[in-house]
DNA sequence: ACCTGAACACCGTTCAAGT
DNA sequence: ACCTGAACACCGTTCAAGT
């Protein structure tokens, strides 16, 4: 009677323990190379059974559908957002940390920009971020609520910083043109006056240090509003 | 000889000023309103030419292919993130305002949050809403690249926040079982013990409730966190 | 100036059939 | 237990042809 609302990977067994032919990791594997080279759209299960030399729909006894196969390779995402164990170093320097790892890992792989608001991050990867994460806040000094409210506000400034620079990155291609960026904008900014002061700053001649830099002018800001709620 | 790198809508002349047939207007309508109703993966060119009583392929005639249509609809949630105008109110109101009418527009319309990702924002609606917000941050007192800095780390906030809680809620589809997600991330979570305290809190009791709640700690920390900026 | 239909090169997924 | 191929119901996009 209870009807099954949610469906995921992480929530049924696999398959078998260990399979003598093709395995879940290899295509995996693949598929995260896959995506590495052609992005999302670029992933099929045909083209990936390709790959593996497989026929085009084999790879369906291994993964029920694609959305599972997305998970699988989501959490491999999270596998690299990994940082080292909180040690003696104080949560600020573990936090950021981890923070600048999650961005990197995400650019490293742009293609999971577009999986994070398709797939809650429920994977054993995720899982350990989460649990490492858990364990910096609290020893900031977090309790009860606060712990799960400081870890989401975290990890939900470095996405929200993190996506639309893919989007950019995208947009752009392979080779970056400051000029014609500075095109773009204007033109985008026509008519209002207060936006196109911008145009003629810097800022469009090196966007990957001015984003670093943007980057750590946010996680500060965050940390610090962080800090003053412990205070209080 | 400089390569066309960057295309986008909004950086070409639209067919005509005025058409007697259909209207980029009229698809752009009826585009949101598929997606409202079956998502991103439900909008289809041949469905939407069905939609409007045109033949499949005719829509190519107002759009040069589907990416140019979903940059035209992703710039009408940006038109819902409108806030007020600053006003006499204070930077901080006026700022939390905006943040939460983006966050409600996104909400209201799924299917953006894959489009943050995709897209940069620089249609009409989003340059006013970014215009706004950099008036609000300037008579908060930022200067120089900080108003840059300051602008993207509340919408990166706010995305990042909002994006992950798309990818739940329609993991769960229409219908939420607080004991179905209790056992989901007690599941996940095995082997963490650190995790599992969260589960009996009354946390799945009334997610919206906690989000809700989650957001404004989130919000609140990262205005103070802003506002530490100016003192010094 | 606008719309159509046929056609091309793809998709994800199911399923009976093979070994 | 694992893999295959054919088949179904879709896609986005191009383009010659119509009005």
């Amino acid at each position: 009677m209870t009807g099954k609302q949610f469906t995921s990977v992480w929530v049924r067994e696999p398959r078998k323990p260990a399979s003598p032919g093709r395995s879940r990791e290899e295509i995996v594997r693949a598929a995260v190379e896959m995506l590495d080279e052609e992005g999302l759209s670029g992933l099929s299960m045909r083209k990936l059974g390709a790959k593996l030399g497989a026929g085009a729909t084999s790879l369906y006894w291994y993964v029920a559908h694609k959305d599972e196969l997305l998970e699988l390779v989501y959490d491999e995402v999270w596998s690299e957002m990994i940082a080292p164990d909180p040690g003696r170093v104080g949560w600020r320097d573990s936090v950021s940390a981890v923070a600048h790892g999650m961005r990197q890992a995400i650019l490293r792989h742009p293609w999971s920009a577009d999986l994070i608001g398709r797939l809650p991050a429920l994977g054993p990867h995720a899982m350990l971020v989460a649990d490492r994460m858990r364990k910096m806040i609290k020893a900031a000094g977090f309790t009860g609520k606060e712990v799960d409210f400081a870890i989401s506000t975290l990890t939900a400034y470095v996405f929200g910083m993190t996506i639309p620079e893919i989007a950019w990155n995208t947009a752009m291609g392979d080779r970056y043109d400051a000029d014609e960026m500075r095109a773009v904008v204007t033109r985008a900014a026509a008519g209002h006056p207060d936006m196109l002061e911008r145009i003629d700053m810097d800022t469009y001649d090196d966007p990957r240090a001015i984003r670093e830099m943007c980057f750590d002018f946010g996680l500060v800001s965050l940390l610090d509003g962080l800090e003053r709620r412990l205070a209080t």
